[in-house]
DNA sequence: ATGCTATTTGAAATCGTTTACAAGCGAAGA
DNA sequence: TCTTCGCTTGTAAACGATTTCAAATAGCAT
């Protein structure tokens, strides 16, 4: 049989008010008492149930993430900084990822209603504004990971995706490529299209004329990166550079350029964006812009939790950008340390 | 205010237990009443509150899943499979990646005592047989996930690494090569163990001898692998072949490889095990052990939903291997179509 | 001795379900 | 007419905590 509070209160001679006082830390109650409880808690390996808490105190000290399904490189380091994050902090973590079968807001619903969490944590950067009216809705609070910029009373952390193109782009610029082209990421997806600003101004900046002909769009897959940089080459006015707008697309690309005997850096650069995993065993190493993606999670479990403590107010306009840096690789032209490939 | 199932009743004009009834499906409650007190709930967006019901039924429908933090490659593919079967039988999943601050077993316990999941899946390549006692003390069912083989009264399910391991040395052994090295996974690493049992009794089966200086002990880290691969190539007798047991130290070995102007394969064999994503981005394309790591979540969640239901007994010793296929890249002197790297 | 306050404690209500048990009711059989 | 049975339904007791309110006790001033 499961030890509950009754149990305890038999054993302390006490009631079950007093033990519910001493264990939550009311401080009425009298020290000697406590110590004994707490003692006897121990002892037992009580812990209160759950259940009968969460009713009680409608709190369920779980927070939801709910994670498309597309980002698996993103995926694991998502969860790290939130599990560690909600570690350090006594939470749960329910998780959900939403598949294509049900969208994310169906699931964010199903979260809410079915008052599992104290709060959720969304990443889907496939919806625009049209978020604000359901995180309203929500009774309960919402923390955006990289949602649209222009959003208001909707909380969200996101990667300056504006500010880490626009460094790269100037990074080959640097270099001296004036024909800079560009694989964009997916319609519609803002990521994407805050890369693509950035990459703009960039070339804006340093009076550089932008090439119409040099933009091709992409899906942000291996795929549409090999086929995307494959368009660009087959033209006759031919880029010195490319950026793809996220380092799967430039993984694509090195392919491409490796079926058309195309060598990078030499005939042509390549640089990328998210800096995961795989594109460091690329030859070169690709050059690309690092995201903080562990610290992304950890800030937004924290300010989550504020929300539920009603630290601060969840309908509150709150946008925080987590900057970029630029990782070097030998993709983009530089001769130095980590132009070579760890392979 | 949250509707709850007394508004349900009283609009109903019903008591409360025959809307629970009608709800969860009890055969005595008349067709007609049924009908009613559906769509009532249904236009109401009535869900009943899980604390409320957990606290009642003593059932929480939520697993519980926790994951190693060093197997990173694996896990956004075993979540995948985990989620997907949870999804589709209406559970719920709570996740909890064992950092090293605690270790698995305290996680287990805490998940455990804590009483907030019906059943828990563990990936724990680390702890060997004394995973027994511990699964006997709980008092929910566990499944485990890459269990040592030899354990009893516990529910398993894993990777047959023996037989992939076998293959994969045959196949290598099929190429002509007689001097075959291996580095090795760490040390009390089951899955290790027995990819080197696999290993070695090919090496045995084809009366090849097993050479003590072709053996170097790893980490299953890239670095491990880079280093072993290094001192395989520095002895006098170097090995024409080597198989890594896992694929990021042969993404390690590459990179040793390339930085000795080792020529893979014409001049080095290397093949590796797990199928990892990156390892389709090597020049030339690995030559691995596709395992089947989806399935295997999917496979855990349905037995761990049946020992919930009592459908199986908890106790029982039960291991299920998941047998594996070798993957045909260009790294172990294949010449075939998928011998170029898609990069 | 009386009244007042501060400190601890306990009794009981509450949270929202499920479910064991009882009961009402019409039909069927004796 | 009286039992008995099957079908529905309701009453009330769990489930295990938190929390409100009241009460007991002790200390102190009057």
């Amino acid at each position: 049989m499961e030890i509950n509070i009754n149990e305890i209160a038999k054993r302390a001679g006490v009631s079950i008010a007093t033990v519910s006082r001493a264990l939550n830390g009311s401080k009425s109650v009298r020290d000697e008492t406590r110590q004994k409880i707490i003692r006897l808690a121990k002892e037992l390996n009580y812990k209160p149930n759950p259940f009968a808490r969460g009713l009680s105190k409608k709190q369920t000290d779980t927070i939801g993430v709910i994670l498309p399904e597309l980002v698996d490189e993103f995926f694991t380091e998502i969860i790290r900084g939130i599990d560690e994050e909600a570690y350090r902090m006594n939470r749960y973590i329910m998780l959900s990822s939403s598949h294509s079968r049900r969208n994310t807001i169906e699931t964010l619903l199903e979260f809410m209603s079915g008052r599992r969490v104290d709060g959720v944590i969304i990443m889907a950067p496939q919806i625009g504004e049209d978020v604000t009216p359901i995180v309203q809705k929500s009774k309960r609070p919402v923390v955006m990971l990289n949602c649209a910029a222009n959003v208001d009373h909707v909380t969200c952390f996101k990667i300056d995706n504006y500010q880490g193109a626009f460094k790269i782009t100037e990074h080959l610029i640097g270099h001296d490529y004036s024909k800079i082209g560009m694989i964009k990421g997916p319609e519609g997806n803002f990521d994407a299209e805050e890369r693509f600003d950035g990459f703009k101004d960039a070339l804006l900046a340093h009076n550089i004329d932008l090439n119409q002909a040099m933009i091709v769009p992409g899906e942000f897959s291996m795929k549409s990166g090999y086929y995307g940089l494959l368009r660009l080459m087959n033209q006759k006015e031919k880029p010195e550079a490319v950026f793809a707008a996220n380092d799967m697309m430039a993984i694509g690309a090195y392919g491409a350029a490796r079926s058309s005997n195309i060598q990078i850096p030499k005939d042509l650069a390549i640089v990328g964006f998210d800096d995961i995993f795989p594109s460091r065993l690329l030859n070169p190493r690709l050059t690309t812009v690092h995201v903080p993606i562990v610290e992304l999670g950890m800030k937004a479990v924290r300010y989550l939790l504020k929300m539920i403590n009603k630290e601060v107010d969840p309908r509150m306009t709150y946008l925080e950008e987590l900057s970029t840096g630029i990782v070097i690789g030998g993709s983009c032209g530089c001769e130095n340390l980590m132009n070579q490939s760890i392979i």
